[in-house]
DNA sequence: ACAGGCGGGACTTCCCGTTTAT
DNA sequence: ATAAACGGGAAGTCCCGCCTGT
């Protein structure tokens, strides 16, 4: 008895859509949720919704283009690039997200890493969008450092393993995070990779 | 007439069950692995697999204790136990992981960290237990950076800290090399790691 | 490539499952019904199934207000007031129904009182929908004698005490006509009732 | 782990389980009561269940028999026998049960009742068990009656017929007040009971 | 007599994707 | 483009009854 107002917006229906789908499946995972909790969510038909998205694969990876690529982007890549230099930028970025979280009081992760943890051996496509992302953040550092070391700045000989490090220590400090709702792995990683890269 | 053989074994028909559960848990994740292909896997009648697990959560929680919990401990914590030093323990847990996911060809990534990441933000209890075995991960490697220390071994200052990042590090490069599918990241922050360690 | 046909009657689908579980509930009981009984009966998948109703409770609720209160509304209700006095239309009811039941053979019992005795300690919403119609059957029968008593055609001193005395006597003759299998009671229980009233 | 200590009382363990489904059984239903709820209020292992009762039903019969029987004789027809007469043992029945629902709070019905209109179309066992406890309520009554008749203390013409009436009353009655969950039905059809019956 | 493992299936609910219809 | 009906099947849970073993 309560039918749906009949509202012709398709670029407003398909946000919604990935909005309520990106803090879903980086929230509680992919699997764990369902389209009707989608459907409910944004306020859309089962119509309107097949409309803009044949399958749930393809809507996820439309999440993984649309919000996770720049979740990356906003959180990371742009800080670090810029930034004076790529140690001051992976610090605020650092700051910035132990800060957010402890005003948050919940810690459900980085969107990237979860995805990719729990997709990956999933499904080919979904495994290397996500891949492609992780590349993207991991080239970002890499190409501050090495902008970096051309300038004087740094001292690090390998900005890409460098890169590469810098990625995964915040991923696993943030997985450690997540399981443990303190921010505390994070800290004590920022401070031990600061000495790191300074060395 | 053709009635099934029966044979009271609780324990094995647990043991078949959980090692199902494990495999499918840990390989393609808690929610995308339904408990049909489990008893299945498992040979195991739905009565039977009631008797033992009265719900799925049961399963898992049962999955984390008996087999996550002891594959940390045989992969990690005896051998960094039994090596001279913690930094020559790290570095055989890393070169006998990367050279035994060479052998097999795909990487599934942690099973701490993949079911970490999938349940923390589902259910509290889970949280709690993968935490736990997080907390025993560190505290092995963190108590042997300890006795190097006092042994005059190691100039490692916080211990704990560092047993942090080398959990961490290691989670985060093994997330990486789970997406692209490439022992990469867990060379190149194995190296890194252990100039930290060693320096 | 044999698909079903498909037609949308939502109306046509929605009260073939309430014709169904309507017949089901009121002969052999609420609990003693399972979905796939009526799914078959109504010829309906179990998506519409779903799309139409979310639980068994919400389809219990459905039939309740959907045919249990007509049926009380069509046997009893309306023909009281239809009638010249509350006596006639009582008495003309009981034979109505005395007359049916000996037609078809085998009592099932009265719809509200099955679904009542079951389903009132079962849950509190099914037990006010029940208790309505029991209001609703018992004003019936009061109001009429009201209108009697002002007329001058009653001698009935509390009418709403009356009516409640109807419908109770009704309700238990009904059960043990259904355990006896065997209109007796109802017989019994009109006559002495008809003396009370006309006194 | 919480093994049962091995307790050889097969009296006892009869008793606990017939208990335990007395109680559900008039309580929430037998359809709705799970075999596993019993054995769990029981404190009795499914093989010791399946020893003192085969099935479902013969736990059904057994509770038929030996509490929803002994539970009528002891709350109606051992009153009504032993009262001065007829009427004044009806009216102390029915302010007996008033008075014990009023105390408890909430009204779960009678249990013949209840097990009647949920069985009877059920199986024709349990219809012919509930169906021989209405006629021994009904005898009871009625060789009450016919007493009072002989020795002058009743003017009722057709003591099987009253008696049937009481029954279906009180039944009927019961049935309303466990749907409103109050016990205004039963006073009401008392008082006009008495009327009909001292008239 | 009792403890518990087990077989096989039914239960309600929810899933995702498609089709009709406006 | 949007709304809603629908198909078909799988999800996890629980059912009852039997069997083995002590």
């Amino acid at each position: 008895m309560d039918k749906l107002a009949r509202t012709n917006d398709p670029a407003g229906t398909r946000r919604r859509i990935v909005d309520a789908a990106y803090l879903a499946f980086a929230g509680h995972g992919y699997n764990a949720t369902g389209l009707q909790e989608l459907r409910i969510a944004a306020s859309v038909s089962s119509g309107a919704f097949s409309h803009h998205f044949a399958t749930k694969k393809d809507l996820g990876l439309a999440v993984i283009r649309d919000r996770v690529r720049t979740a990356v982007e906003s959180t990371w890549i742009m800080p670090v690039m810029s930034a004076p230099t790529a140690v001051v930028g992976i610090e605020q970025v650092f700051e910035t997200i132990i800060f957010d979280l402890e005003k948050s009081g919940s810690i459900s992760g980085c969107p990237v890493n979860n995805m990719a943890l729990e997709l990956s051996s999933q499904d080919a496509e979904f495994r290397q969008q996500l891949d492609q992302i992780f590349l993207l953040w991991r080239d970002a550092i890499s190409d501050k450092l090495k902008a970096d070391l051309a300038a004087g700045r740094s001292r690090v000989s390998d900005p890409g393993a460098m890169a590469t490090f810098v990625v995964a220590t915040y991923s696993g400090a943030m997985a450690m995070a997540k399981a443990s709702q303190n921010v505390q792995p994070l800290r004590t990683c920022l401070r031990i990779m600061m000495d790191v890269i300074r060395n």
